[in-house]
DNA sequence: CACTTTAACTTGCCAGCGACTAGTTACTCT
DNA sequence: AGAGTAACTAGTCGCTGGCAAGTTAAAGTG
């Protein structure tokens, strides 16, 4: 696909938000060009203005790929093991995993955060989110289970957070979702 | 300070730094200009290269600040409360109240993170978070320390870096550090 | 099939930005 | 008082995002 080289690029709306997401995880999302994402696709510099409308609009597309992604994993995740540990340690191999999009997600000041496809998108994730507290083993009081959805929220994405940042001082390893599994588990004893 | 309109500021680094926290508080740090700085401040618009160099430098002063103001949060938290608990509290507060400062610290990408000075900053900040860990009334077991400590860190970092994304759906008051403190308790029953 | 509409691009332009160079001002130190 | 240096200004460059206007090709219509 996209073989062609003719007029019409055939696929450039997923070649560049393909061409953002690498760019993205090589210098940050404040280091993204629109041209030189056109660069690398080989067309103008104001073609991706025709899909996304201007920088903004490319990265809010981002975002709704990256919430769709994400509860996709977790999904799957309580599909295949109905853990609320995995389900973590899935959230944390997602934001490695998918590195750009994550950081993306959670920086709304680089996209539209009330754009209606974000909504949806970003509702389907914290329902995925919200499923896992229900596998719980002993599954906490009605009252309590809010706050047990955020405190395992937080400490995923905290880690995951930091971990991207490079902020843990000591090696841990090359696999985040390995290193996040006895850290998740204090959460849970 | 800084009245007088001479061709010599006097202050112009730290108005910068100022200048430059509040415009990322409103916009985040993609949209910031160092030209815009320098209208704020007065200055002609290579003024702000003199004192950071470039972009980078500016933020990476702006990353040193807040590792040393993190630091310093918690040393003091530590001393007046001497829980665990109340430091993870003063962890989000401060990331509330310094939005700017916290957003890059934990993006590196925005800044130099083998700056010298970055480094004894955030070994400052590291070691007053280790610090809190101590203060358990039932400190854990030597090797369980360190997961203790990436537990602690994880919740609170991602709580607060949530809570700034305005990823929390529904509303928990504006307050964030009271609004942490029942989620952080959860890690430590 | 011819004809029209529309979607997918290109080309050209403008202001704003970051970074660099060279010059100017004023403070400091002896 | 005079020299040296720190703190700025002014001018320029290539690059960027966004806009306007034109071009190409595909899809729909009789």
């Amino acid at each position: 696909m996209a073989e062609k080289r003719s007029y019409h690029h055939g696929d450039l709306r997923r070649a560049l938000l393909a061409a953002a997401a690498e760019a993205i995880a090589e210098s940050g999302p404040a280091a993204l060009s629109l041209r030189d994402l056109a660069r690398r696709a080989g067309v103008s510099h104001a073609a991706p203005a025709h899909h996304f409308g201007d920088k903004a609009g490319l990265l809010t597309a981002l975002a709704v790929e990256g919430f769709n992604r994400l509860a996709d994993a977790l999904d799957a995740s309580r599909a295949e093991t109905g853990s609320l540990l995995e389900a973590g340690v899935t959230y944390v191999r997602f934001a490695v995993e998918n590195r750009a999009h994550f950081e993306v997600m959670f920086q709304p000041s680089l996209y539209d955060r009330d754009d209606p496809e974000v909504d949806v998108a970003r509702q389907r994730a914290g329902a995925a989110l919200s499923a896992g507290v229900s596998t719980l083993d002993e599954p906490p009081p009605a009252e309590e289970t809010r706050k047990t959805e955020l405190a395992a929220w937080s400490i995923v994405h905290g880690f995951a957070t930091l971990w991207l940042a490079g902020a843990f001082p000591d090696p841990l390893g090359d696999n985040a979702g390995d290193a996040a599994r006895p850290v998740i588990r204090r959460l849970f004893d």
